[in-house]
This record gives C-alpha cells, structure tokens and sequence, in this order.
DNA sequence: ATGGTTAATGTAATCAATTACATTAACCAT
DNA sequence: ATGGTTAATGTAATTGATTACATTAACCAT
C-alpha cells in the first residue's frame, strides 16, 4: 500500500502539498493539485487511517448504550446508527449493560482513554449527574430516553403527545372506560406517557382512575400484557380500551382478553407503541404508535457527528414524528 | 494522559524497559519491572492505543456482515460476536447488506485498506471463489450459513442431524405424512436440512414425496407460513405433521391450521427451527430445534481472534450442539 | 532595481509505542 | 586478571500523516 511519500515522490511534490490536497486545507494550485490528484489515482493511494488516527488522536470509534439487540425496537435504532456511522468512517462499539451500572462504567471509561471520540446511549442506569458530568468532556447524545433539561443532546419523539393522540383517538371511538397498562421501568417515555393519557382524558370529561393504570413490573414481556389485562377485566367497571407502551404488552393483552372470550376490538379496543415489525405477524393486526426507530438511530449519529466535529458542545434536542397506525384492533 | 516516556522517567528506566513490561515479551528483573508496575500505577498510566496501533498497523476493528439485526437470531449471534470482541479489546462494524453484492464487496474493503483486521460473514451473496480468494488475505470466519469444503473457517450447527432428529421425534410419534416448509434462500443450511428429513424419512420406511416440501419464496415471513401450510392442507393426503425451517414460518404454519380449524398439535403437529425468544410468547407454545445464537457469536469471535493472531490461516470448523425443545405444538 | 507583501510550497518536528541493534554488567572458566 | 558468554537494559530508528515554521517565488509599488 501506497503511502504519501511515495506520492509525493510520485507527483514530484512535497508530503506536506499531498497533505494539503487530500485534507482541503490550504490553498494549492489547480496546476499541482491536479498533479497531486493524478498521482493518487496512479498509485491507488488512500491514507492510513491508523496513521492518521494517531496524529489526529480520534479513534473513529463511538460507543453505543443499549438495554439489548433482542427488542426489535432497539435493533432497529442501531442498525439506523450503524449505517450512518458506517457511512462516515466510524464504527461502533456496542454495550448490552443489562442494568449493570459499573460495566456501563467501565464501558464509557472508553472516552476517557480515547479509545472511542463519542457515544450515544439508548438508556442508562447511571445517574444525570454522572452523565452531564462527562457530556462536558465528550460528546454525548441521548436517544429515545432522556434526562429534561440537563442540557444533554437528545432525539426523541413526543411520548406526551403520542399517548394524548392515541387516547383522543379512543375517545373519538366513544370510548370512556380506558385502561393504561405500562411498565415499571423509570423512563422518561412512561412517565411523559401517563401524562399524556391523563391529560387526554381531562380533557374528554373523563375523571382519572388509578386502578385503569397497570403496572407491569419491568422489562416489555408477552405474559405480563397477559397478567395486566386480566387484572384490568377484574375490576368492577373493566375498561373498553386499553393503551400500552409496547406492542409487545398490547400483543399480550389481546391474547388475555381472547382467553377470556372477548372479541378484539369489539368488546376491547387495544393500541399499543412502537409498530415493530413482527407486531404486524398476528391477528388481529394492531393499532400502534409507530415510532421511527431507525430514524432515531440515523439522527441521534448525525447529532454525535456534528458534536464531534464541532468541539463545543452545543446541545440539540430532535423531536422526531410519531404517527398513529390505525389497524385493526381498534 | 501519561506516556510512556512519562512512565520511564518517572520509574528511572528506559522506554524499551517499559514497553517490555507491559507487553511481557522479554525478560525483565523482577525488581526493575516492581518499579516500572509503581510508575504506571502512581501516573495511571494507560498505553495510547492509537500509538499502539498504528505502530502494531492493527486496527483492532472487525467487521461483521449481517444480513440484518431485526430477525432475532441474528440479534443473537450479533450479541456474542459484540460481547466477546469487547473483551478483546475490539470494537465492530456492522454492515446490514441486504443483498447488495457490491456493498458488501466495499465493505470487505476495508480489510485491505487496513481499516479492519478481520470479518464474520453471518450470510453472504458473493461467491465462494470471492471469498477463498479473501480469506488468503485475511482472517475470516463464517458463522451459520458457510461454503462447505472451502477451507474457511466456519461455526454452524449440524443442520442436517438437526433435521433428522426432529423427523425421527416426528415419526417416533406415529406421524407418517410429514411435510417440510423451507424457503428459497440457496442457503447451505436449508440444503442440509432438507436432506436430513429425505433420510429420516427414508430410514422410517416411509417414501419421499416432493409436494410435501413447500417453498415460501425468499425471507422468512409470517405469511409465508400461512400459505406454505395452506398449500399443504390442501393436498389429497394432507401432512399430520410439519417441520419448518425457522420459527417464523411455524408461527405461521400454526396460524394457517387454526385458519382451517385444525387442532394443535391433535390435528397437526408443528416443530420450528431457531427458539427465538418471541416464538414463547405465543400459544400453542412450539416445538423447536434450538440453536444457540449467542454462543455461536462468541464461538465465531474467538475462532476469528485465533486466526488473526496466528497470522498462518489454519482452518477451523466448528459444530455446536443444537436441541429439540418439546412444547405443546407435538 | 529594490523592498515589501502575499501566496504556494517545502522542511522537519511531532504524535506514542515498538523493536533492531548497541551497550553494559555480571558471571564463569581459564 | 583476561576473555568469552549471556542476560538486562538502553539508544535511536521507525511507522505515516499532520502541521508549525521556513523558504521560495511572484508580483506590485516605489
């Protein structure tokens, strides 16, 4: 392989003028530009990226955060960051940290030793202290989940407003007994959810219930959509639509409801969250909030990518559309 | 950041000293190299990886070609690789080609550029005489799907044993009209397959008849199921039983017969492939040859961690153990 | 023509680690 | 004591690109 003394040597210039053409950072003439360029054709030259690496002291690296790859939803982000990420000569290091506080830790300690120039996390167990901590010395962005206000970069959609939609939808339907059912997990997106749901049903003349909101203990699994909807049709006044933060939970909650002899969406409406692709597998088709997980992946490195280049480290915040499916379960 | 320079100073010896410390590839006192272990430790000296790897000209990045991350299984290999290249001190670059030949081609390229110091082709659309020609020049490892007698590396499990013993389950349980659902992907594994249920059946006495095997087209989708079963219920001597080449495709199957009214497993028994983690969340819960994703990832790693210290490419080949996993759809 | 100004290009230091080769020290046999 | 041998350590070159600084050339105004 070529390297840019042979060029040089090649174009009968100096390595410093092939430096200039290659990088666009000084002025040189059309005449030895051309001259330059001609002699990098020639010799098949392109720069050793670990030469340059190491001069320039960025690894070409960023890390990503991320609960797991098995959630549809998170594969979907990170292949939209991978490709972009591909795109622009960098690789990715992926963390499933599992809620392991101090692997994520050590993982971002990565930064530190330069091994990686950014990373982006999809959730993190660490505190917003520590966070805004080291977003002041690397560049980080936030995806999906957030900490408001920290003044860290983050791409999102408006879980507020997509679970006011959804509920403003049922409402629309004539729907008055609507159940919530979602998860322990502390994230923003819950919390900003439960919001929106409450706030839609004020707004419909509708009074609040806590017992209609099901928590479902952590983590998004088939059985505890089962558990939750049964709870919910236990109740004195059982809802006629039910919302859930995944697809997955609202998967469940239409088999609970099936199994006990309700017809979806007759006796029950069901809407659930994201609109990942095996969700569309199973009758009946479901209503969902479809969120555009590669998108996310897509923004959330261009966002690391400018944060990068640009040293200081202005925060952005993207809020990307939601878009209500309407299917059949409603 | 200390250097090593710093380090020598500060410990009263030379940089080779320091190096050799750190590499353990020479002899050094054990007296000299306490004093050099207190020097890193009293600077937190941690050595530049850029350094390192420009001098060593490795990358320390490793390429993985991936049909996509959304199928879960392939989420899993994808988990392994990931985990256990961390570990080494490597981070990976994932490339979801989707059936573009020339992209993956630009991809490998990296290899040559030095960008990456080797690969793990999870499926791959270029052609054997590509990538023996490749693999000369690089440390690759084929994971699942391989070229058999290429001389590459590679890690599966035995897909045609696997098959086999799921028809001998089948026609130890009396099931005389078995049908075979697979795609069209010319993939090595869906050849193998197919010959083990033409010899299980042959070896119960029972004769091979080419309208019990259904081709769905390429993929692996739902739906596909639903027809490849419909297709098959529609034959003058219906199958009992069903093996399908992914879960996917047995969900489907399952879907399809209950379309037509059939009991599961009474009318029809269904055996699926893979044991991905959603194919649970389902009921009937379905018989499965499970393949252990990860653990073929973390093989597939190490096998490639080998070669690309070893320099000399000594082929390996490794079959992992699958499992038939009896649920209540047989 | 002279000096000043600017634009283009060249020279050589630099980044941090590795390593071939050189040097030193220590020990043993004669 | 002398020379030879070996083990431990040091010196300095090397890797390839970038870039501060130096040099050259060209042009213009006087």
């Amino acid at each position: 392989m070529a390297t840019i003394t042979d060029v040089a040597r090649e174009a009968g210039v100096s390595v410093a003028t092939i430096s200039r053409v290659i990088n666009n950072n000084a002025k040189v003439t059309p005449d030895t530009r051309a001259k330059v360029l001609d002699a990098i054709e020639r010799l098949q030259y392109q720069p050793n990226v670990l030469a340059r690496n190491f001069r320039r002291s960025e690894s070409r690296v960023i890390l990503v955060l991320c609960p797991n790859f098995t959630n549809p939803y998170y594969a979907n982000v990170v292949t939209g960051i991978s490709d972009t990420a591909r795109q622009s000569g960098y690789s990715a290091m992926f963390c499933t940290t599992q809620g392991d506080k101090q692997l994520e830790k050590d993982f971002l300690d990565m930064l530190k030793a330069k091994r990686a120039d950014g990373a982006i996390l999809l959730a993190t167990e660490n505190s917003e202290r520590f966070m805004m901590h080291l977003a002041e010395q690397h560049p980080i962005v936030q995806c999906s989940e957030y900490f408001p206000d920290a003044g860290l970069s983050h791409v999102s959609i408006d879980n507020y407003k997509a679970a006011r939609h959804a509920i403003r939808y049922l409402t629309g339907l004539g729907h008055k007994q609507i159940g919530f059912i979602t998860s322990n997990d502390a994230y923003l997106s819950m919390n900003r959810r439960l919001q929106g749901y409450k706030d839609a049903l004020e707004q419909a003349g509708i009074s609040f219930s806590a017992e209609l909101v099901q928590y479902t203990g952590e983590g998004y699994h088939f059985s505890n959509g089962v558990k939750a909807i049964r709870n919910l049709l236990a109740l004195p006044k059982p809802p006629t639509a039910v919302l859930c933060v995944s697809d997955i939970l609202a998967l469940g909650a239409i088999r609970g409801a099936e199994d006990a002899k309700l017809k979806i969406p007759e006796d029950l409406a069901v809407i659930g969250f994201d609109d990942v692709e095996y969700a569309t597998m199973f009758k009946p088709h479901i209503t969902t909030v479809r969120i555009p997980c590669y998108n996310l992946g897509v923004s959330s490195m261009e966002i690391l990518l400018n944060l990068m280049k640009e040293k200081k480290a202005t925060c952005r915040e993207v809020v990307l559309d939601f878009e209500l499916v309407v299917r059949d379960s409603t």
